[in-house]
DNA sequence: CTGAAAGCGCTTACAG
DNA sequence: CTGAAAGCGCTTACAG
């Protein structure tokens, strides 16, 4: 089937006439080389078809330049975001990064990161599945390979993390929602051992108290972090005794279920209940109601995460300051117009 | 930072007081070895926090099994939900594939190609960008490399392709919308050169005109496969001057742009116009009015796609049998009860 | 620039 | 089961 059986380095060599180690040379774009040799091994390598072996290359210089990212669910459209931002910045700096999905599921994320372990990876991203044990990446951090952590923060963890300002997107969303007048609110959604949520939850929560709401107006319910957590965190509220007016959702997608649950109910968001979603994904702008959220700058996100472990690659060292990303509220029509009072409903 | 410089096979034979070989073969688990010298070896890996270097085996034996996802949209949710079923049934047979998105961008695409091609990649699954060049995919087939295309078919390709049954799925949504009682439909949606639009397309119009739809009362529009291009394509269409009531949409993606428009135009879906999706992606069932649309039985797909690359790849074969999905139309409520007259809107 | 040589970490016969 | 040996395709000093 294969029309040669592996050209090598050296079926190139003796094509252009010249060693190997020119041809390696060549290859490495070395400036050794005289420019009429290299282009000699270039025309030799064009007409054979070789391709180089990167493998046989790793094992020699004991490093390889394969960064993993490991991501706990492709399929929430905002991480498959962050993933494709990331990508674009190692392809500005000539690296093919490979994804892979944990899909929240810590033994299926043991594999993944064993598997990256052994074809050599020489970075990692990785997006956490809820209850990863602080043991997941010690094989990892043993091998001298830099990690860096995005959204999710590790308990008991010293790796470097890339992260929205969490608490203060809560305060914006809190802050916003009290002036439209709404005076009993929720946060909908996210698992209470999520960093993301006690974050957002946070920053939510002491605003809200801030401005005068007194704790028992605020109500928090956890819930999946998709449109299903969504739908069945709106019900929850809504047949409560003294139900919210209003609420922040734990994410977008969390924000589109609440949508569509009001929806159901023949309520109407923005008009009969004020959502505020997190994340500022594409499909949030063109909803209708476009929708209020939190804008965490996803791509600005993505890249940073890939210029710090390109960076901590270079300067082989396992360690990195956090970074926190800033946040926008971005208001559009999902919250509806100021409240006239904000009595019973 | 390392604990210390890279154990290999031979610290494992020293610590084991076995040789080399013996600890080659229970890595491979040859059942040459007594069990109790394999325990001994296990023990001693576990000891030390060996890890394989699948890169040098890789290269002694001349094969690996890294296999490669390259998908054209990952931020399309179909596409996520198949690379995410394609990796289950990967991880079934024990093998964690790679995922590499290449944004719809042919040179993106060549770049990813030739970084799994050097990775030495033993098979590939391939959902192309538009335009991809004969060419493209050439160093890959020379190399004797597995490869099949999934979803959209290659022109001028004897790749095995994986994908549903296109013709068979336009055929159902021009039935059940006729059979609703409308009269002038359209396909809103997807690029010419899309071999997944010309089947669904052609499937749609043939079924049309069997059933007493005449050519001129079939609109086809083209657009962006996404939700923004649903968006443009239903205004587009409602401008006309003999406006379509119902129509099929190349996919979920821009039948949801098409409620969206309809919404932002004070129409209704299933009130107002009837809207037909292609994929059921999850959110189809959960949307509001929730979405009539072709099955194509994603993970399914996924799962046919990964067990074909796998048999080529143990059979050393680079040709198969295409693979044509069974669809099904999932009836919900975007296209309303049955209309008592086709009549003008 | 070139050529010979060693070595990366593994697998694979092969003789014992 | 073991041990010695060769070799996968590359890179890296090193002497010329």
């Amino acid at each position: 089937m294969n029309t040669r059986d592996k050209t090598t380095i050296l079926d190139i060599a003796r094509e252009a006439g010249v060693s190997k180690s020119t041809v390696s040379l060549v290859l490495q774009g070395s400036d050794l080389i005289r420019p009429d040799t290299a282009a000699k091994v270039r025309k030799a390598i064009a007409d054979t078809g070789y391709v180089y072996n990167r493998g046989a290359a790793n094992l020699r210089k004991a490093q390889s330049n394969v960064i993993g990212m490991v991501i706990h669910d492709l399929t929430n459209p905002f991480y498959a975001e962050l993933a494709v931002g990331m990508e674009r910045a190692f392809q500005a700096a000539g690296i093919v990064p490979f994804i892979a999905n944990t899909a929240e599921n810590p033994i299926r994320q043991d594999q993944v990161l064993k598997s990256m372990l052994e074809q050599g990876a020489a970075g990692l991203i990785i997006a956490p599945t809820r209850n990863t044990q602080p043991e997941a990446l010690r094989r990892i951090e043993q091998a001298g390979i830099p990690i860096v952590t995005i959204m999710r923060r590790l308990p008991e963890s010293r790796l470097p993390v890339v992260a929205p300002d969490n608490v203060r997107g809560g305060a914006l969303a809190a802050e916003h929602l009290i002036k439209k007048g709404h005076r009993r609110l929720a946060f909908l959604g996210g698992h209470a051992d999520l960093s993301v949520r006690r974050e957002r939850l946070q920053g939510f929560r002491d605003t809200c108290l801030k401005l005068g709401i007194s704790e028992q107006d605020i109500l928090a319910i956890e819930g999946e972090t998709n449109r299903i957590g969504g739908m069945s965190c709106l019900n929850e509220a809504l047949d409560r005794d003294e139900p919210p007016t209003a609420a922040l959702c734990f994410n977008d997608a969390v924000a589109f279920g609440v949508m569509i649950a009001l929806r159901k109910r023949g309520l109407e968001a923005a008009r009969d209940f004020a959502v505020v979603g997190f994340d500022d994904v594409v499909e949030a702008e063109h909803y209708v109601p476009a929708l209020t959220t939190v804008s965490v700058d996803t791509a600005n996100l993505g890249e940073r995460a890939a210029h710090t472990v390109l960076r901590m690659m270079q300067t082989r060292t396992t360690r990195a300051e956090d970074q926190i990303g800033s946040v926008t509220l971005m208001v559009r029509d999902s919250c509806g117009p100021i409240r006239t009072m904000g009595g019973v409903q």
